[in-house]
DNA sequence: ATAGGTTTTGTCAAGCTTTTGTACAT
DNA sequence: ATGTACAAAAGCTTGACAAAACCTAT
């Protein structure tokens, strides 16, 4: 459903979890001695067994790393956000439980509830933990279910609409920082654009200024407003590939005298080579983080 | 008052100020020495130090010694000429003068500028006075002038994108009230929902009980959707005729199970005739108004 | 009461901080040394480690002086300003900080400040969680620390009065409603009518109709108005149980004909029975929410 | 305008420590 | 698997430097 449910998943071996998480075994034996990330239990024979929490651990520590924090601060933080997530009474449970709860009170067109998760959510969390861990995944299952039939296209609607609103609610003066400026835009034909404005919160929260010109934007205006707007980077996002190959040739042309970062599942490593700009293939958090000045 | 504010714009040394007015350094030491016309502050290590007020004078002088006056003229013009300049910017007005001020913030991307023009407007007016009197006629105007060629389409997306935020901050929790129920949406092809949002917003104002499903949504959505939440009123705009009439069998069949209105400029009386629905021609503030007493 | 809570975004090392401003650690450190612009915590190593508070304050520095600021100058003000372009739609925090904030404000006599805080805060929550949240909260701390004499009367009126007008700004137009009507009044001899506007707030949210009497009221005018406007519920809130039982023969004959809630803590369950009406022991917020649906 | 001295500020170097992924021997 | 070791990368501190910008006085 919204996120994973506490079943019997088996316990893995090291190789396994390397595996799964990219991180070499002696790296994960190395965080388990060194930050007491992970304490796996044992096989008759001493081999190391990790469940699923572990693996959730070694993900976001990994991120965090990914984002440029140090090998510590990330071991701290993995741990703690556990705690915190779960056995400490945070009034709506861990974030998991309330992109649950989110998730299904939009299918029922309960926005009054849904606006309760999200008000519980940020209360206990940071605005950074309230998207990446509850509105995106939401938006994700949402987007899922509606592509599976599972749910109607009016209750697609109904759920963008209330998170797009609660999104854009963070965003308020997104456009007063003093430090670099970013441009958001969607390519032509694409209309999703709330990985975009979570983006763009992030950024404004680490000093960013944010000029938001929203989806379904010609992208010979992007570089109209960028020649206009200098910025430090500009941000295209799109769900599928089509529309950034679409204008491929004016994407290309504005990277040459821009930074442009192309964001969303639409974007990858091949195609960003290809037009001069670079990949954000991670989520918006993480990417925001990454982006230097 | 309670307490100083600090200053909003850094001081600046002689070699910025050179640069900014034109001036050779040489000769601003000149001029304060001889004029006493800058008396800047000083670093500690002695630097002088020039503020906004340094400036001004120091362009009017020099305007003045372009047109031909001499320095000593000039610079007792410009000392005394002081204090004429206008106050700052009056935060009030009434509305015409607010719409007026938040059209020229959103044209030259000025999201906070225009933020404040809103958050004014709000606590001076009623929040349908506002989308009457301010956000509406703001919107329609930013429309014209982009027909007409004298804006751009970022400008265009930009504004949309601030005021629509801003509508459905309004909007929020609209889904919690406890009087009649309304459905909205824009039929397939129709992208533009501010005026809807407006019409919600009121309606909310009123007590209504909000469902919205927002832009390009098909009607037999919307059928899907009113036939499971029973509404009083479902809600159809569209700026162009063309949606509407591309589905008018569907709406007409909708409008046989449920009362439908027609919003927009795309709606006229002979239509919904035609369609069995109502048509809102007028502002929407009437309109709900009309409706919900 | 006011005090802090811990993060959970990563620090991050000197090296990022570098990457991500695109300041050099060199300078970064200088700046440091000279001008007291980053105070970031220690590893145990005894490496830098900068939050996002510290991202914002570099970003905001070196964006000054590519505008022709000096470096010791921008510095002064990056330090200063921190509100300027930093407080300015950065909401701050989780609730629980955002009271801490508010009460600490206020308990200085600062009103901007405090309204600050009230602005971000209902740009992130919902109008409902503000109120249960971070106002109600900050006013029981605020009585609290009034009885224990740690504050003086003149703060707590203060307080009272900051807290009271955002309230009725939020009750702008709640008469307006189009759902049930309710009757809001405090019984002769009260005075504090804080939590009373806060359950009307709510209430209007969820679609009903106001008419609010205020404090002080002879229950015979709130007898007479509800003959007259018929509501589905007349509250009374007082904070000491003495106004209730000094009215109660009015009180119950009140209740005879139309639907009485009694709130604040001066209603309890035994007072409301032998009253023949009901009472409201839990916040106005979960009250709101049951008697209205 | 020039000259001669001072302040400001980014950068660098040297020598040493911490952090952290990986390698190796048992 | 464990424990130890290693080495590259990244950081720390102190001190100094030099270019640019600024000062005063002649």
């Amino acid at each position: 459903m919204f996120a994973a449910s506490p079943e019997q998943t088996p316990l893995v071996r090291i190789g396994e979890l390397s595996r799964r998480t990219g991180v070499t075994p002696d790296t994960l034996r190395a965080w388990e001695r060194r930050y007491r990330l992970l304490q796996p239990s044992r096989s008759d024979g001493g081999f190391r067994l990790y469940g699923p929490a572990d693996e959730r651990r070694v993900h976001s520590m990994k991120a965090m790393i990914d984002s440029g924090a140090s090998a510590s601060e990330a071991a701290r933080l993995a741990i703690a956000g556990e705690g915190l997530a779960g056995s400490r009474g945070t009034p709506g449970g861990t974030a998991a439980e309330m992109a649950d709860r989110l998730g299904a009170a939009l299918e029922r067109f309960d926005e009054p509830a849904a606006n309760d998760v999200l008000d519980s959510a940020l209360t206990t969390l940071t605005v950074e933990a309230v998207i990446n861990q509850v509105v995106l995944p939401v938006t994700r299952a949402i987007g899922q279910r509606w592509e599976a039939g599972a749910i109607s296209v009016a209750q697609e609607h109904f759920a963008t609409g209330v998170l797009r609103a609660r999104m854009l609610a963070l965003a308020r003066n997104w456009g007063a920082g003093a430090g670099p400026v970013a441009i958001l835009a969607c390519p032509p034909g694409e209309l999703h654009d709330l990985g975009l404005v979570a983006f763009g919160v992030v950024l404004r929260d680490r000093g960013w200024k944010i000029y938001y010109l929203g989806p379904d934007t010609p992208i010979a205006e992007v570089a109209r407003a960028a020649s206009e707007l200098r910025p430090a980077a500009v941000v295209l996002a799109a769900l599928s590939r089509d529309p950034l190959e679409r204008d491929a040739a004016e994407i290309q042309a504005l990277a040459s005298g821009c930074r442009v970062l192309l964001a969303g599942q639409g974007a990858d490593d091949e195609l960003a080579a290809r037009l001069g700009a670079e990949a954000m293939t991670a989520d918006p958090v993480a990417a925001a983080l990454r982006l230097g000045g």
